[in-house]
DNA sequence: GGCGTCAAGTCGGCTA
DNA sequence: TAGCCGACTTGACGCC
């Protein structure tokens, strides 16, 4: 995967992604990141998964006792899902030229981000459906009727890929985590 | 233990 | 027929 004279994309993502020592980054993520995340991430040495197999979407499975495949779920470093996420504020659907650039700029295969947009996609809907309850209308300045969830749906990714975006600019090397596990917060990643 | 989240699996429909 | 999609479901994981 890795390209010696492969032009820099302007993410820059592939940049920071090779740094060696963003080993530290993901400290804040579960030890035991099974996936071919995992290999992209050097301090994997705890993992205690036999890596048996590594079906077409990259992601590696392990035995269990019993002979079975043990699926294992990919935890997408805050980088990448940070690129996916600007992306995605910025289009919903990706082409297929698109998809390979994002991955090869995200050290992704092209099946995970398929199905990190297929899953964001119904993932927006179905927030925006489950708020639908109270649904109210409001038409907006250019005439179009919007309902009250969707334009907060859309508000919400708005803000949300505008944090993301502001701190990736602030801190295009040692961007700040974000605490989901409880605390909420931004926090420095060393 | 229940619950929420999330990546991946499954299934059926659509299109070129 | 292959590839993509939406609409779920499944399984792993963390939090309370």
């Amino acid at each position: 995967m890795a390209t010696s004279n492969k032009q820099l994309t302007s993410f820059f993502i592939e940049d920071i992604l090779s740094l060696k020592d963003d080993k530290k980054d993901d400290s804040w993520r579960s030890e035991n990141n099974t996936d071919d995340s995992a290999d992209r991430q050097t301090d994997s040495a705890d993992i205690s998964v036999c890596r048996s197999s590594e079906d077409k979407t990259g992601s590696l499975t392990e035995m269990t006792s019993g002979g079975k495949k043990k699926r294992s779920r990919a935890a997408f470093t805050h980088l990448q899902v940070l690129e996916l996420e600007k992306k995605f504020s910025r289009q919903r659907y990706l082409s297929a030229p698109e998809r390979a650039h994002l991955a090869s700029a995200l050290r992704l295969t092209e099946t995970q981000v398929k199905i990190w947009f297929q899953n964001r996609r119904y993932k927006t809907k179905r927030r925006q459906l489950t708020t639908d309850g109270n649904e109210e209308y409001f038409q907006k300045s250019d005439g179009t009727i919007v309902s009250a969830a969707a334009a907060a749906a859309a508000e919400e990714d708005f803000i949300r890929a505008s944090i993301l975006a502001t701190v990736y600019k602030s801190y295009p090397y040692r961007p700040y985590l974000y605490d989901s596990r409880g605390l909420n917060v931004w926090r420095p990643a060393l």
